[in-house]
This record gives C-alpha cells, sequence and structure tokens, in this order.
DNA sequence: GCAAGTTAATAACTATTAGTTATTAACTTA
DNA sequence: TAAGTTAATAACTAATAGTTATTAACTTGC
C-alpha cells in the first residue's frame, strides 16, 4: 500500500476528533444620534453584532456568533438555529463566505470553521434571556486599509486590519496576522470579520444588497448614506440618484419632518431590467 | 440545561462520524484539432479534468477529483495534496468556491466539503502510475443555461443544468437536482461543477484570471478565442484588444507559420493600472 | 412677511468607456 | 500577380458615469 492509497482510504475522524462550525458576521444599520445637533441630519453607521464568549478558549473576548454543526443539519439550518440561540434573530439574508480551516485555528481540536455574512434590516435584538450572554453591536469604520470596530466606549475599540493582500499571481496566500499582533478577537475571527466587510463592501455597488440593510421606506438621503457609510467614501448625489432609479419606487409619504425640506419615502422594487445586477447566492457574480 | 446550553457544548463528532473533504474543479484549455482543415484555425477548448471512481459509492461515475482533509493540513495543502496524487499535477492556481454540507450528500457518512477552482496552463498530464485510476478532460461547452461536459466519445456526455437559480430576495434557496434525474457526476459534484463554471465565467472579465489558463506566449487571437469558449459567445477583436492593451506586451516572435498573416506573441505583464482589477482570493471583489 | 440658510430633486453638461465599422497590413497559395 | 484570409489599427458611434449648476421646499430669525 503505497501513500496515495493510503490518504485514499483515510478519514480524518478516525484518528483526529474533527468539527465543523459555522460563524456568522451580521450586518446591520443603525441610525446614531446626530452628530450636528443643529443641522441634526441622520447618521446611519453600519454595526456588526458581536457576541462575548464565557467559556474559554478567549474567554472574555468578542467573537462572531458561532457554533458546531449538528447531525441531519445543512450549513444554512445550523447558522440559522446558532443565530437564533444567540442573538434571538431571525429571518435575515444569509450567504457563504468563505470557509476556514487553519490547523490550529482553534486551540482545542481541529474544527474547520464555514463563515456566513448574514444582513437585517434592524438593530434592535429581540429580548433574550440573561442567561443567553452578552451580545453587542460594533460600528465599522472604514478608512485607507483598516476596519476600526466600535463598541459605544472607545476603551473597547478592536482595531481589525483590512489590508488587501497583494499576492504572487497564480498563488493563494493567506497572511496570518496572529503572528505579528495579539488577536483583538477570539480565533480567526478578526479575518472572518474583514472577508465579510470586504464581501459587503464589494458586492454593495453590483447587487442590490443594500436593500436587505434598509427598512421597507426610506430616505434617498438615508439609502446614501448607507452606501457611503459601507463604502467609507463619500458619493454625490445625482449620479447615486441616477444609480438608484429603477430600482426604487416613491411611496407617496413624505419623511418625518425635520429642518428644511421633507424628503420623499421610497420603498425597493425588485424590477431589474438586468437580471444578473439582482441578488444572487454564493458570493460571486453569475 | 436548555436547548440552547445543550447545542453550545455540543460537538458533532462526538456522536455522527463527521469528515471533511476537498473536492477541485480543475480547468485547462486544449487546442483541438482545427475545425475547418482549409482554414486551420486553432479551436482552443475549455477542459475540465473528472477522475473515474474506482470504488463506491458511485463506482465507475465521473467526479472531480478529491479526498478527505488530513491531520495538521490546511485547506488549501489538501486540496494541493489531492490534486498531485489523482493527477499527477502541481503549482496551479487554486481558489476556494463553496462548501457543500448538505446531509446525505455522501452516503457513507456525513462529509462537509470544500470545493475548489484551480486553473492551469497546460493539459498534458504527467506520467502516472496506471493503478492511480482513470483521468480525463472533459470538454465545457455552454449554451442557454447548461453546462455540457463532453468526453472524446459522445457516448460520456454529462449533461450539466447551468440554470442561474432564482430566489426570494434574502433567502438562499439550493436547488437539489438530485430530485429530479439520476445523477451523471458521483455525490452533487455536477452542483460544484456548475459553481466552478460559473466562477470562472464571472471573473474572466474583472480579473486576469485568464491568463493563468495561457502558456507563457500566446497570440491575440488565441487568447481571444479562450475567451470565448469560456463566455459561450463571440467577442469583437477590437474592442477586446484595446481592453487587453496594458495587461499584455509583445514578446517581438512571431506565431508558428501558417496560412495567411501571421500573429504577433504576447506575454501577460502584470502591470495594472487599477489593482482591483488584479487577482483576488476568495472569490469576490476587493 | 421676507430674507437667509439648508436639504431635496432635477437638469444640463462633460468625460470616459465600451462597442462598431472601416481600413490597412501581412502573408500564402494558385 | 491577383485572390483570399487573418492580424492589427484607425475612426467613429453609443452608452454610461461623473460633475456642475439650477430649481424647489421647508424652517428659522428678523
Amino acid at each position: 500500500m503505497d501513500d496515495r492509497e493510503f490518504l485514499e482510504g483515510y478519514r480524518a475522524s478516525d484518528f483526529e476528533l474533527l468539527s465543523v462550525a459555522v460563524d456568522a458576521a451580521i450586518f446591520g444599520v443603525e441610525v446614531e444620534a446626530p452628530e450636528d445637533p443643529v443641522r441634526r441630519l441622520d447618521t446611519p453607521r453600519l454595526k456588526l453584532l458581536l457576541v462575548r464568549r464565557t467559556e474559554p478558549p478567549f474567554k472574555g473576548s468578542w467573537s462572531l456568533p458561532g457554533g458546531f454543526l449538528g447531525p441531519g443539519e445543512s450549513l444554512e439550518e445550523a447558522v440559522s438555529r446558532v443565530i437564533l440561540n444567540k442573538t434571538g434573530l431571525a429571518d435575515l439574508y444569509l450567504e457563504q463566505l468563505y470557509t476556514f480551516g487553519d490547523p490550529g485555528r482553534d486551540p482545542r481540536c481541529r474544527v474547520v470553521s464555514c463563515a456566513y455574512m448574514a444582513l437585517l434590516d434592524r438593530t434592535p435584538l429581540p429580548p433574550r434571556d440573561p442567561s443567553a450572554g452578552e451580545a453587542a453591536w460594533f460600528s465599522v469604520a472604514l478608512d485607507e486599509g483598516r476596519a476600526l470596530l466600535t463598541l459605544g466606549s472607545p476603551a473597547e475599540d478592536l482595531d481589525v486590519p483590512l489590508a488587501a493582500e497583494t499576492m504572487p499571481a497564480g498563488r493563494i496566500v493567506r497572511r496570518s496576522w496572529s503572528a505579528s499582533a495579539p488577536s483583538p478577537m477570539a480565533f480567526d475571527h478578526a479575518d472572518m470579520a474583514l472577508a465579510a466587510v470586504s464581501r459587503l463592501r464589494s458586492k454593495i455597488d453590483w447587487t442590490d444588497l443594500a436593500f436587505t440593510l434598509m427598512p421597507e421606506k426610506f430616505t434617498l438621503s438615508h439609502l446614501m448614506a448607507v452606501y457611503e457609510a459601507i463604502l467609507g467614501s463619500k458619493l454625490l448625489a445625482p449620479a447615486f440618484r441616477k444609480k438608484m432609479a429603477g430600482k426604487i419606487e416613491p411611496t407617496g409619504e413624505l419623511a418625518a419632518p425635520r429642518k428644511f425640506r421633507p424628503a420623499m419615502m421610497y420603498r425597493y422594487c425588485g424590477s431589474h431590467t438586468d437580471p444578473r445586477k439582482s441578488l444572487s447566492h454564493k458570493g460571486f457574480r453569475d
């Protein structure tokens, strides 16, 4: 029996305790208090939902909600269950991101984890049993190759490097930043958060993914501010309005009265002239 | 102890034999005999490398080369090893595609499989031990929502449905076509092949992925024919040449003399003005 | 009531890109 | 040397994206 035959018949689980886990990067948009009280502008912020670990390893660290794949459960079912159990949330948009399987990524045993991205049109969490553990929305700020995850107090900032690693053509290179700096998040969840932010950022302008982050009715300014929050850059209103034309329709209502001219309320209408620009699974164009 | 706590501490592998596998959709381009002997034009074809299963289940069926994740091995290392063992190929471009984990996808036991796409700049397989099993390049033909995998003789065609499943916004729906028709490929490998073809097709025009399928030196006509083979549609030469300008440079040599005007040879030069259009891992724009 | 200030929405314009048609060049064969 | 075919480029057209300018709507302070 040569090496090839040996490996052919080999079953990892016969020799090594191996588990499959799922982890979810759940995004939402929260309209925070206006920065400038005079102008009273809405400042929607992209938020990522993290939970605090109550058990070792990484006890006390923040992590993406996750858990092990159950018997007879599909990956999607597992991630839905985990999200419901850890956050109380249900009925969110789910999309598989990437599977992380480096040996040693979990100090307990070999765990291959399938990371998902979830998008939510609301941020208030359902009332939960306090024993279910701490969960909190972190603000996601993007500037020059870094993603800064911020809880209410700056003391709990999580600085997640968001450098697009350049790689020699044709090879996959994954930089493990745990070598350079201590992990600000449990396991390799900073890599997962990074992958999720990158995916959301890139899909935002060739899909209609942004609308899964919006309430049913919204103003165009609000929608644009959400795009700006995700992209981390300012947009020009006329170009943005033209881009959204055909994807949204006015409801006839006006926004809640604030200062100055009130805005029209719109809703998403899925009537796409180009079906290739509609929502797509598996995270790639098709 | 409630349900949540139970599932928290639960390890799938304690109760169920669970394995992680990797499978690879390996693409190459083969220059086939000219269709028209008078014109003597090259007709490069997109090829997918399949292996024939020698053991049950699906004994005798064609499948993507794959195998189980070994201890201490990363997913990338596992897929590289499996490809080397089953095909003799090394040093190919690798990109994670999607992870398939539906229960019942493997009749033996629970297997979660991480599918990879691999691209190769050559099709001749290295000399191998005949006991290593049968491996063959299947032509990939695309027309109207179907992918037809064809071996030399039409008797062994594998007709893989390539319908972009439309889904209700915000939900992931995976159609399991094994319910409707008997599987033309082992396991859910037709789904994997489908995902790979879709990914390649979509990434071909916003990345430089095509060059990993090309030899070092090539003519522009040949490159265009490869694009046409992957996209399944005809392109216009002037537009294509403009698109490639900046990505390729002439070597100074002329192509092997055939009939009529000989073409210039070019090589890929990675000097991109827009780094966002360069190769990217994880299968999404960033 | 009216000017000032600010946001919402649209119109008009500019620049860039992508796609098409037409033309020229190079080479082989009869 | 003419005919045939592919290679390469030039010139033109259409579509798109981005920018500037303008108008509309509303509140507040004088």
